[in-house]
Parts: C-alpha cells; structure tokens; sequence
DNA sequence: CGGCATCCCTTATGATACTG
DNA sequence: CAGTATCATAAGGGATGCCG
C-alpha cells in the first residue's frame, strides 16, 4: 500500500481525535454556538478553540460571524465536511453493529491471556 | 447526538491513531509475517506489537500460526476487520479526492492569520 | 460571549537492547 | 523470527484564570 501522506494523517486524525468527530456530529444538524457545543460536550475552552481552529483551517466547518446589535459567531459544517461526516457516520453505525463481537472478542482474548 | 461511548472511541482510535489503520491496510490484500509488516511500514518492534495486540483483541486480525519444522506466525484480517477496512478505504480516498481542497484552505486560513 | 495563555498531567510513540 | 523490557520524548488533553 501507499503510504500514508500528511493530508491523508491529518483526516485520521480529525476522525479519530478525542473531539473533532464530535464536533463534527454535532454541527451535523445545526449550526451551533461557540458556548452551545461547549456545553454539549463538556470540552474545555481549550481544547474546543483548538479542535475549531484545525477543523476550520481544513475546511470543513466554517466560522460564521454576524455582527449588528449583538455580534454573534457561529459554526458550521461546509460542504467537505458533511461529506466526511458522513463517512464518519458510517463508522460510528459500524463501531454499533461489531459492538458485541468487539466485546465478546476482547473477553476471549483475556480469557486465553491467562 | 448520543456520546461516544468507550468501544465507539476505540473504534475512531483503530482508524485515526499512528499505525492500526496502515496495519489494517496491508494486510487487506493478504496475510503478513510479523517482520513482514515491520518492514513494509517502518514501525519499531514495541509498536508494532501493542498495535497488533489490539486489533487482535478488538477481533479486527487474526494471529495464526502453523507449527512444523519451522513454526511461523502470521496475521490476517477477520471478516469484522475487512469490512472495517472498506470503509477505511473510502476514507483515504476522501482524503485523496479533498486533498487539494484542504491544502487551499490551509493556505486562505494562514493568509488570513496574518 | 468567545475566546487566549499558562501550568501540569497522561498517553502515545520512539530508540535501543535483549530473549526464547 | 517474533517478540519483551526499559528508558526517554513528544503529543494530547485537562484545569484554571484572564481578557476584549
């Protein structure tokens, strides 16, 4: 196999990070608030404001600002990145298909570890 | 959207940590030795075994091994680890198809930083 | 509200040497 | 050949406080 260039690390990563794909499932409905997912979450100022920032610099959300009475800033999913989401989507459905046969398979490995 | 539980992370993590998902895709086309594998993809010995410890645990690979005069051991994926491998490969070639995408955007993004 | 900065801990990964 | 053991470093992540 070929092998694994940085752009294609870097989509990887976005999936398999402890909250990008969240992030990403989440918008996948809406366009939400900075504090909205924070709380949806429980993700750490921190590690929200890093997560955009990647996901955003990739392209595949967009950060929309609005400004009038009371500037508002929002985010979304751009066309790439519900296009990923959906792939996401398919491995989240798998991980719930093979959830009893990673389980079951996890006891026989522990069982033979002994 | 529902949390990710525990196998749902472990699931993403065998997709977007360091070696699992380059593993899983060598051994798409056919079963390999263990310096086999070590050798086509770079890996140090420690890696290589906690990566192949886990995906035989999850029930993603199989070790198998034939004694004769010369005991040898290999490993191939499960019916479980292919099909994840399928969708592994949509998402290469989502990285493949976006990569110009995410590298203009890369670029626009650290223009705007300025 | 929407962040950024700092400190600190945990986990992931690497280098290397050694063993049945 | 197929690993294991030990040590060291890098990357990921959390807690918290401050700011425009």
């Amino acid at each position: 196999m070929e092998k694994l260039c940085a752009v294609r690390r870097d989509v990887l990563g976005h999936v398999g990070n402890r909250w990008s794909a969240l992030v990403m499932m989440l918008l996948e409905t809406k366009s939400r608030r900075y504090s909205e997912i924070r709380k949806s979450c429980g993700i750490t100022p921190r590690m929200l404001t890093l997560t955009l920032h990647e996901l955003e610099r990739d392209g595949l959300i967009a950060r929309i600002t609005r400004d009038g009475d009371r500037p508002q800033v929002a985010y979304a999913l751009t066309d790439a990145g519900r296009s990923l989401c959906s792939i996401l989507g398919s491995l989240i459905s798998w991980s719930d298909r093979h959830h009893d046969h990673i389980i079951d398979s996890r006891d026989r490995f522990a069982a033979a570890g002994d």
